[in-house]
DNA sequence: ACTCTTGTTAAAAC
DNA sequence: GGTTTTAACAAGAG
């Protein structure tokens, strides 16, 4: 389940691996994927990536010499990117991939496969279909962008804005922080480890918070997906990395997935209940 | 057969 | 208009 930090650990990963290339073709397996576009395959021909950028968890593909197309795609829960290089002997390695997707791309669950003048390629895999690739012009592009709050990561955050929006929102502090258009880039998990970074309880009404917890949970919020981002996000069910590789920080995580065990904080136990209609994993104990 | 998993969004309520 | 809640989406794991 990518959030921003398995979404940053592709986007560098994939500007390493394709940026300059030129799209020699495509070719795309599930329509939805890709909005029942039909002149997707046709507009990319020829193309050379120039750039990834990434806002929240939406990435968007910049293309040389093209001032007015992008492609975004964003992963939702299942979305993968797959690079393989030309003459590799795809094996793969990550536990999530079935046994068809590791003999051979694409697999069961390509939806859109990239091929390069190079000889290498790019593939969309995405077992839900819930994540999208899709092409838009410089305005569609700003609107996309314009709906993602600020990022806790980004050096310019303002702890005292976050403060003052908290006081008015009239709901528990989970739903509020799993908003995208408040702020972007948190999803259930760096949620959870936020809330027991800052010693808050999920379901704490968010205008209730103090000024010290509100900062707290800012600074917990940034660092924990910092953290995340340099150990190569988080591996929970299905996500891999560009060369299908697990993230390193689940071996980190405090409370998700660790309901009824103790806390190493306080010895409280950890449980799980159900807030903003989510898998919600707290200490009992010390938080409040 | 049934429940659970989650990022986002549409829709409806307020 | 902004906020909030809920369900829907899809497919697999258990």
């Amino acid at each position: 389940m990518p959030e921003l930090p398995e979404v940053e650990t592709v986007r560098v990963q994939l500007i390493d691996k394709v940026v300059g290339k030129k799209i020699k073709g495509v070719e795309v397996f599930h329509d939805k994927t890709v909005g029942f576009d039909e002149d997707f395959e046709q507009k990319l021909l020829g193309k050379i990536i120039s750039d990834i950028g990434r806002v929240g968890k939406l990435l968007f593909f910049s293309f040389k010499n093209e001032s007015d197309l992008f492609m975004l795609a964003h992963l939702k829960m299942t979305g993968q990117f797959f690079y393989v290089s030309k003459n590799e002997v795809v094996t793969g390695g990550g536990h999530s991939m079935t046994e068809n997707d590791m003999r051979e791309f694409p697999g069961r669950h390509t939806r859109c496969a990239f091929y390069f003048a190079d000889g290498t390629s790019l593939y969309f895999n995405d077992m839900r279909i819930f994540g999208y690739l899709r092409l838009v012009d410089k305005p569609g592009l700003e609107t996309a962008k314009s709906g993602y709050g600020p990022e806790p990561i980004d050096p310019d955050f303002d702890i005292d804005w976050f403060l003052q929006k908290l006081k008015r929102r009239n709901t528990n502090i989970k739903a509020v922080l799993l908003d995208q258009t408040f702020v972007s880039g948190l999803g259930n998990i760096y949620v959870d480890e936020a809330l027991w970074r800052a010693k808050v309880l999920p379901e704490r009404q968010a205008s209730s918070l103090s000024k010290r917890e509100a900062t707290a949970l800012a600074v917990a919020s940034k660092e924990v997906m910092l953290e995340s981002i340099l150990k190569g996000g988080t591996t929970f069910q299905s996500f891999a990395d560009t060369e299908g590789r697990e993230g390193n920080f689940r071996d980190y995580l405090k409370v998700f997935g660790r309901q009824g065990q103790i806390c190493e904080r306080c010895g409280g136990e950890i449980k799980k209940i159900r807030v903003a209609g989510r898998g919600t994993h707290f200490c009992s104990k010390c938080q409040r």
